[in-house]
DNA sequence: CTCAACCCTCGACCAGCGGTTGAGGTCCGT
DNA sequence: ACGGACCTCAACCGCTGGTCGAGGGTTGAG
């Protein structure tokens, strides 16, 4: 009930950010990315929120590249009851609404104004040929609703350009949609078919898992 | 059709951004992120590709916050065949930087101490008990390779017992060793079987295909 | 030919970021 | 009352991303 230490919080987070130290922690404190409630006698005790701080500082850190201060006011923005608005990439004049500049990668909550991007907008903000897109939607990996896509697709028609130069086209990457979609099958089976509070929670977790899975599985080196 | 001169060069980006400088512009050659030709003479001679190469990395480094070495990382992708933009017209400065997707999302770069875990030093780190460890084991999604385990094992662990309290057991798991199994046989067939540059590059790659589908084929709010 | 403006290299130096280290001391469970 | 976990504070450190200056060639106008 009353928060843990900080050497238990370090064993928490070492699994997942194998460089996270004692020091650092207590740093990132200093630096006031974190305010752990203490004891009577000083020690720090640090609540679930502050262990999702500490872990949104660290995944930031290494997976965006973010500076400490820019990933301060991104926390402060969040207090507010802001997004943090991270500035994606510089969009070129066609401005679309605004690309998703991914505040964190394994944020599943539901983002209060979706994305809908016509099909030009979309292909200028992912920045992809139109046949890429084709291919992609003829294999299912972006569907639109209506007449309109979502901001995951920019994602995963920049990946799939990606991929393409490694020579793997869309038609190589089905079996992803396939994996997606049982993934949320299983989600929507505890969860219900309508999105509830613990959607995003499981997402995140079974994404997590999807990634350690496939991080234990590839050749060592 | 000579190109133009440092100077020269300068004048033109100082208008976009504030703080370049002559020793700049030869700092980032010094560290391969342009390569100009050169005179005979040994005067550097900027083409309009250099240039917007420039740009490219001082619009990264300003509004991405990236290092130079991810940045030239990057570059290095988009002259491997990735080119949506890159080698097109050199439309609007800005239009650049958004081909090369976002950042890395994970780190699958090669560790260089793996972890070794015994049984025990797994479970105490991971905070699971035995018998869910066994039941992992049984339906494949964490192995022993000799008796040691590894880093990602813990992962795995934590998150398999947080999906236990929805009422997700090991068994539903199954189809994420599946679904991670092919991604990794799709990578090595891809890079062959041992572990290259290119295997975390790629891995990263499709882990955030994974998860920006899964997100996708979330419902909606 | 000469002079100013421009450009070159190379090595030394530097500031800020993101921590680490260690000394010296307190707190807590057994 | 002991060992291990925790505390503070100041000094120190390695890396990144440059800057600066000495010493010296190149170019072009006059």
């Amino acid at each position: 009930m009353g928060g843990r230490g900080i050497g238990e919080v370090l064993q928490l987070l070492q699994a997942e950010f194998a460089d996270v130290t004692i020091s650092k922690i207590r740093f990132l404190e200093a630096e006031g990315l974190v305010t752990p409630a203490r004891t009577a006698s000083g020690y720090r005790k640090f609540s679930a929120a502050d262990l999702d701080r500490l872990r949104y500082v660290l995944t930031a850190q290494r997976d965006q590249y973010l500076p400490l201060k820019v990933i301060k006011e991104h926390l402060g923005a969040i207090d507010r009851g802001l997004q943090p608005a991270a500035a994606g990439p510089p969009v070129a004049p066609s401005s679309l609404p605004q690309t998703p500049g991914q505040p964190v990668p394994e944020d599943f909550g539901a983002t209060g104004t979706e994305l809908r991007l016509t099909r030009d907008e979309l292909r200028a903000a992912a920045g992809v040929p139109s046949e890429l897109l084709d291919e992609l939607e003829s294999h299912g990996l972006v569907v639109a609703s209506g007449n309109h896509y979502g901001g995951d697709a920019i994602v995963i028609a920049q990946v799939a350009a990606e991929l393409a130069a490694y020579g793997l086209e869309p038609r190589h990457l089905r079996a992803f949609r396939t994996a997606a979609d049982r993934e949320v099958g299983l989600i929507e089976q505890v969860t219900g078919p309508r999105r509830t509070e613990q959607t995003g929670e499981l997402a995140a977790l079974t994404v997590r898992l999807h990634t350690a899975l496939v991080r234990s599985r590839l050749p060592r080196s």
